[in-house]
DNA sequence: AATAGAACATGACAATTATCATCTTAATAA
DNA sequence: TTATTAAGATGATAATTGTCATGTTCTATT
């Protein structure tokens, strides 16, 4: 058996859809390769003609404003997929991905893609139910934005971060991200966040142990986020 | 031929890619109703099982917060569906719908969309397409909510309802939206969207005809909105 | 036409958040 | 190790936007 039967990808993605047969053609057809942290798979405006399977690591989609901020949209983790939305659409990128942590991610071609939607409902319907779960997050990260202050939008930013990544063996938040992204995340000014953050350590929210967070009070948190 | 064959939305949305056979199909599942100004099709939370074909007239899907404001996620008008991603996802609604002009909607019942989806692929990409289409937009007004001021969101959502809706005879905007739901679309206080578009009238960009509003400098608006 | 209620408008003020400056600490390269 | 740069932290201040109060103008209904 080649190596996709046994990928997370595959058996995270709508990719758990296809069969052994459709399986070996994805093999035959992928290429493998490592994008380093901080290094982009692919940028803004770019057509990227296929779709990005993320083994291993960590990825960011981020747009850049005209004032220098990186503003990030969505973060990517192991077993999940990249690109569909511009290759769905035909459209080149609309947002830049980049390695956020060391990445191992294959490529699979647009081609095999769709030779794939035609000849597998269940994927094709896989496919479409993982963009309107992307589109269901992104319109209530949307009303987030506007109907949450800052401070709300943190607490329930660490909380999100905290299911999706887990923690590391010192309890701190397993994802690393910089001040910068993490107010690159919940829309703000990266010393608004550092603030925040402070005042979230001394009231024992969570506890700063270096760069990394560690979430003490889970439930103040979530008391917070959703008031 | 039935009706279904000539409606707009058949010519206009991913029902498009449905054959003769097809739309008499969807004809004889199909229920037509009426929803007035300030009603709504469904709620939040409600389980709508089918998808809704905006015949004519204009929606908005909105989510209200705790304090009593309404984010305004889309506008919706004739041609367009409604309800895919809820349906899709086989999840209770996340937004809820109501008409902002009078409506006439045809319901199509889920078992037949899933037919559809079973034995016509260009019918699953064009719906695939369309909630792409979707997700793209609620990433870019997530990003222009954090690196743009209100004025400049203001800006840009009048060109925005310009181009999707168009003018009336004397020029004004078609879309008759209040001032409230012009705030909801931007995300800011119905007070603070007041004084801008008065700001705006003063600075001869706009014209506030009682309640209706005529674009008076577009070339203006562009270079405040994408500043 | 009179009245009630909604929508619109504007001022005064407060709260939130951004910006700029400066400093400390940590990471990286010579 | 030391130098250099990046990341983190914090204060002071300004700008933006929200909130509350109040008044005006529509609109619909009797």
């Amino acid at each position: 058996m080649n190596k996709c039967d046994q990928c997370i990808v595959r058996q995270l993605s709508s990719l758990k859809a296809l069969n052994k047969e459709e399986i070996i053609k994805l093999a035959n057809s992928k290429t493998t390769y490592k994008v380093k942290k901080g290094e982009a798979l692919f940028e803004e405006g770019e057509v990227t003609n296929g779709v990005f399977c993320v083994k291993d690591g960590v990825g960011k989609l981020s747009k850049l404003s005209a004032n220098g901020k990186d503003q990030i949209v969505k973060l990517v983790k192991s077993g999940e997929l990249l690109g569909q939305r511009s290759m769905i659409s035909n459209e080149p990128a609309n947002l830049t991905a980049k390695a956020i942590a060391d990445m191992e991610v294959c490529f699979i071609p647009k081609t095999e893609i769709i030779n794939f939607f035609n000849s597998n409902n269940q994927f094709s319907l896989n496919m479409m139910q993982s963009v309107c779960e992307d589109l269901k997050e992104s319109e209530n990260e949307k009303i987030a934005l506007v109907q949450k202050t800052v401070k709300q939008r943190l607490a329930e930013t660490l909380l999100h971060l905290h299911d999706e990544f887990g923690e590391d063996t010192d309890k701190t938040l397993k994802v690393q991200l910089t001040r910068e992204e993490l107010a690159g995340i919940i829309g703000t000014a990266t010393e608004s966040c550092i603030r925040l953050l402070s005042d979230f350590n001394k009231s024992n929210l969570i506890e700063l142990v270096g760069k990394k967070i560690k979430l003490k009070d889970v439930r103040a948190l979530k008391k917070l986020a959703d008031n």
